[in-house]
DNA sequence: ATCAATTGCGTTATGCTATAACGTGTGCGA
DNA sequence: TCGCACACGTTATAGCATAACGCAATTGAT
């Protein structure tokens, strides 16, 4: 997917992804947006829709967080799955895709007759630094 | 981890997911145990830890909903990662273990000194019999 | 030029998910 | 008997996400 201009909700929220040292929820980026006039949710949730559909903003399930993309210049949907370990000390998110365990799980969803749409692998525990 | 006898709130969440054909909120379940005499979110909640604790429920992140564990007969703690595919047209979910998808994730985390405590792999999709 | 369709935006209200904080009762070992 | 752990019940609150309305700007036919 090419990523169109962005708008200026877009962008705000973009940016301060970017910048962010951590996930951040939807309701967080509003605090933090709101001295540029963002006072409601949906202005969060609609910017975070299209960066996601964009690829450039990745959601964490497991809690309900988003991040920049750390894979800016590549294409993240074409690299197959997309794998995140998360720190619970300092939030620190590493991103990263393999390959192997990509093709491991297409043959066995394969063999099941599952078609696949939307995946999620997260891991969560304490990253090199915060690992006591 | 060995499954200590259950209470009778914990019984009662733990049949209701048990008898779904597919995975449940904890409103949902709530809603179906009212007729027990449920009235609170946190007496299913706190069911649902036990059951998470003891290894006999999982909590389906991408979704905020509960099954029971496909496996009761093994302990799904000790056989590594646990991954699942979700069908988004019937809710039906199907659990699986793969060594190798274990063993590449847990090479990456190590060398990246990441230390794992909790893994969530979910498939959202189109299982055999719904896909067109 | 005009109309229709699309897209983004702002606002209010609502719904869904999860936990905090308090108190009760029961069983069990010191 | 005392203290502790644990399950439980209840009320209130916090946190996450979307529905539904209306308005404005853009685009792209006709
Ligand atoms: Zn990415
Ligand atoms: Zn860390
Ligand atoms: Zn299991
Ligand atoms: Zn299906």
């Amino acid at each position: 997917m090419t990523t169109p201009m962005l708008t200026k909700n877009q962008s705000l929220v973009f940016d301060i992804l970017t910048k962010a040292e951590a996930p951040l929820s939807a309701y967080t980026i509003l605090d933090k947006l709101r001295d540029q006039g963002f006072r409601a949710p949906l202005q969060v949730y609609r910017a975070l829709d299209k960066l996601l559909e964009y690829g450039v903003v990745h959601r964490l399930e497991s809690i309900n967080s988003f991040v920049a993309c750390a894979h800016p210049h590549e294409d993240c949907h074409s690299h197959g799955l997309v794998a995140f370990a998360i720190c619970e000390s300092c939030g620190q998110v590493i991103e990263f895709h393999d390959d192997e365990v990509d093709h491991r799980l297409m043959d066995w969803l394969k063999s099941q007759k599952f078609k696949a749409e939307k995946s999620t692998i997260e891991i969560r525990g304490h990253c090199a630094n915060c690992a006591a």
